[in-house]
DNA sequence: CTTGCATTTAACAGTTCTGTTATTTAACGT
DNA sequence: ACGTTAAATAACAGAACTGTTAAATGCAAG
């Protein structure tokens, strides 16, 4: 997994995850994806792109309709690295909780080289 | 969990996840953070006000240096978010399993409403 | 072919992000 | 008090983001 960047930067924005999560619920057209929203369509077409370039949706013509679907793959990557951030974090704490297991009198814990 | 825009926006950032990734392995102080990057120290104490923004890190005075120290519950939040967004898509398969189980011979799905 | 609808692109303005260097602030040792 | 180190802030330039309106594209229907 790769575009770390992009994927976490597309979910920054409220808009866009209002888009994933109502897509989320099922594909919908542009239009569709346009109508809760109050800004202009422009605007939500550049969303689009976004989440487009960033692996989150695909898009495919449907007529003169162009029907937008959840592609979760890049936001699994998101989950993934978060998850393994968190797989290192709670070792480190327990390394900490060794450390002061061993030496239970030391109030400080600057020596973290166990 | 509401500040997943200052979250999200806050991991974008590749050296940002670099000192996320770094702090997971132990605490840190804001000079030992620079000294892997290219980049100048200012930019850096502006990565690590935006990480504190963001709430995933704590900075306190210890002595003239200042201890950095990692604060997962935000990223528990945006992992929290995303796992949301999975279950409902997941949901959402279900659903369209279960429709194409009903009406097999219908060759496309355009009616949602089941 | 012309008209209309759905969506994208162009051109533009305002704001926000990221980095730089130069200047502070704070704590330490002498 | 003085100089030194650690870190933050100020001031600035340039890139990137988000939104708007107006024009262009692609498809379908009469």
């Amino acid at each position: 997994m790769k575009n770390l960047d992009a994927t976490f930067a597309a979910l920054a924005d409220p808009t866009r995850r209002a888009i994933l999560a109502r897509l989320a619920l099922g594909e919908a057209t542009v239009g569709e994806l346009c109508a809760p929203f109050e800004i202009s369509g422009p605007a939500i077409s550049r969303h689009l792109k976004v989440l487009e370039q960033a692996a989150l949706i695909t898009r495919a013509r449907e007529g003169q309709h162009r029907r937008c679907r959840l592609a979760p793959e890049a936001m699994a990557g998101a989950a993934e690295w978060i998850e393994t951030q968190r797989r290192f974090w709670n070792g480190s704490l327990d390394r900490l909780a060794e450390h002061l297991k061993r030496n239970p009198t030391s109030p400080d814990a600057k020596d973290e080289t166990p």
